[in-house]
DNA sequence: CCAGACTATGTCACTTCTGACATAGTCTGA
DNA sequence: TCAGACTATGTCAGAAGTGACATAGTCTGG
């Protein structure tokens, strides 16, 4: 019933109670880089979440025209995330432009699709590096059962990710060198 | 103005004529990983692109109430596809179901999560496996002018994303076991 | 000979997501 | 003191994608 962004504002309300739009900053990146979404989905969503009951707020004085909302999540939210956490995630179908722009590579001028993986290389790079300097800041992976092993988890997910996509674009870069 | 949607069939198109139905088949996995979309979202797209000039059609009697359509790329659609290729890809927002519960795993039962991960990682090495077969039919990289050169750098894109995912799996289901 | 798979195109209601618009208080540094 | 960034919530039109429904000929194996 609930949808999959619906779980990622429960497991971000899983650490503490926050408000719409430090739901939003939480689910940028590189904080917490897993599901990302627009305030615009996020408040839309917590409304549905609210009236299923799987969250609850407390209005507060804050800036802007509405009162601002602390939610939290509640014990049925709660009992609701742990339930799915351990499901099967469903497929999601892969969609990456940059796969489809290699897949069509074979029509364009070698020396500018060079160019984009050189590019897209220096873009991965930087993000490892990104990564890794966040590693340093963990000593060590937490234990399963502390919340930080969710943050630790998700960016050793990211560091591979980075690893192996740079080196892809590194390949296809000499592959594409060999030719000119 | 066309959709990454519309690119990906002009990129398909680009290898030969197909009706919409082939088309839906070889954007499907395992033979052409890359982007994905139901026949219902392919013939409207068609229908799109007909109307603005990127392909053309013959029809031919088919099966069913309506012809069969046997489309091609028009002068117009190879050219809107060789100068989309080299234009570098806009973000895509990362949505992955799998580091989603990863995030919130501190919250779940760790025999229950190991197991989760142990299945995954079946699945990865199963995708691996199929895709080193696929890779074993090619002798080496072909040629960057090569059609086939889109395949086969597909294809090494997802061996690395594979054995990464895999890698990942390993960690967590090792982190979980150490904590049992 | 017939069931079931495969070929083939299409519509439609619905969900998800995006990007723009709207509004307004607080805090910080030049 | 004033611009600009940050905090904060919301609506809405539209694009993108899903899953079910509808229809019907051919081909293959039991």
């Amino acid at each position: 019933m609930t949808s999959t962004l619906g779980y990622a504002i429960l497991a971000v309300l899983a650490r503490g109670e926050r408000t719409g739009y430090e739901i939003a900053a939480a689910m940028r990146r590189p904080v917490s880089y897993f599901w990302t979404a627009r305030h615009s989905q996020i408040h839309a969503e917590l409304q549905k979440l609210a009236t299923g009951g799987l969250v609850a707020f407390d209005a507060r004085h804050g800036p802007g025209p509405q009162d601002k909302k602390v939610y939290r999540l509640t014990a049925e939210g709660g009992d609701a995330l742990r339930v799915w956490v351990t499901e099967p995630p469903r497929e999601r179908p892969e969609r990456d432009e940059l796969v489809l722009k290699t897949y069509a590579s074979w029509l364009a001028d070698p020396g500018l699709v060079r160019r984009l993986f050189a590019e897209q290389l220096r873009v991965h790079e930087e993000r490892l590096a990104e990564y890794e300097r966040e590693e340093e800041l963990f000593e060590g992976p937490p234990d399963p059962g502390d919340p930080r092993f969710g943050n630790y988890a998700t960016l050793r997910c990211g560091l591979g990710y980075e690893r192996h996509r740079a080196e892809w674009c590194r390949w296809m870069v000499a592959q594409l060198s060999a030719s000119l």
